[in-house]
DNA sequence: TTTGTAATATTAACAGTGTTAAGTAATTTT
DNA sequence: AAAATTACTTAACACTGTTAATATTACAAA
């Protein structure tokens, strides 16, 4: 029974080119420009196809936005060879918020849409996001060894680490929907582009933490 | 030539009610939902005829924008008689987080959407985003106010006013987009749902600054 | 009071969206 | 060879924001 397996095979290459139209699509004009149809005349396929394929765009949502998370973890691989647990939740934070520049509209798929954590809770309740949890398990351990270095002393791990969290993703979501822009150029140093100020602020984080142990 | 004047009201009372009818719908259906058509249909007017008082959608949503706002100063108009910086600080943090608990529709359309920012930018490019400016003007004092005190010693007021912007922010965020409540699901302490988690964190960002005098 | 004009509101339409039901053609199984 | 399954398409539904052309209304001047 070799042909259940081919066209098993078969149906899988077809989702994964589906999911590179939807993908070249999506990096040049973002996710609500990406319609079925667009994707289907990139494949030069009918529109109902994608259906037969991924259940509704919420899926086609959550495929990218896994996508995203495998480019985020690709980003995040080298930082298991800084030993230094401190030095790591820094390269962490500064690797975090350089993909968030570097790729907008898959970190707005990743942490500001709606649409991919609800498809999750709507398909798939039992499983709970393991993109994030990966993620932030990294995080988790690097708080931890943050911790045995002195760092966030008498403070729950967990907390600490979504405090972190917190703070690198309000200062992407801020940046992305050009809040920082605004606020940015009122400001007295106005010579900064948003993308150093928010270095700059993470700089004050770093110090704030340092100071700390 | 009172006339003039008294259409301008008119337009002007006009205006008010189709940006109530928005109003309504968008806080029970979101903005996505909140089409041209059912405002119109609410107002018992064509739907074109909102075009007559308003640009387009973003022009709309602006204006709630602009709504959520004057709701967001309306919490925060309390806190002038808080004297002690860092205790206005941390209510300043808490007032935050509980507008985007009670509110997430106008959170989201505040701080999350690009629409409203775009308008901005599109329509007066010369104004700086005023509403974001006077609430921000308000953390800048407060972060003052506390540097004063001894808190963010050696650190630029901007930088550290634009941290706990973050701080709260990426804490909102990641609450309305259910992120913490699928990270949250999988921590040791699941007793607790996403709200009391927020507040924990934010509990640990207050430690830290805390400790830093 | 009638008429002309300007302001205001409407209808119809365009170009698009996600999605589904029904139908067709090809392939595989009986 | 006939029947059944699979893969795909066409047509359609019910929406969306938005615009052009048209109709209605209100109001000032004759």
């Amino acid at each position: 029974m070799g042909i259940k397996e081919r066209k098993e095979r078969h149906r899988e290459d077809f989702k994964a080119r589906i999911l590179e139209a939807a993908k070249k699509l999506f990096v040049t004009h973002g996710y609500e420009a990406t319609s079925i149809r667009k994707i289907a005349a990139e494949i030069e396929f009918s529109p109902t196809t994608i259906y037969l394929y991924y259940k509704d765009k919420t899926d086609i949502a959550y495929a990218l936005h896994q996508e995203g998370f495998r480019l985020l973890r690709e980003r995040f691989a080298v930082l298991e060879f800084v030993d230094n647990a401190f030095d790591r939740l820094k390269a962490m934070g500064r690797a975090y918020i350089q993909f968030a520049v570097d790729h907008p509209d898959f970190y707005e798929l990743m942490f500001v849409m709606k649409e991919p954590m609800q498809y999750l809770q709507a398909h798939h309740p039992e499983e709970e996001w393991p993109e994030g949890e990966r993620v932030f398990d990294g995080l988790i351990q690097t708080v931890e060894g943050c911790k045995a270095q002195g760092y966030f002393a008498a403070m729950p791990t967990e907390e600490a680490a979504m405090l972190s969290w917190s703070v690198v993703h309000g200062l992407c979501s801020l940046h992305i929907t050009s809040h920082f822009k605004h606020i940015a150029e009122k400001c007295n140093h106005s010579i900064s582009d948003p993308e150093t100020l928010m270095e700059r602020v993470f700089q004050v984080y770093v110090q704030v933490l340092e100071r700390l142990r």
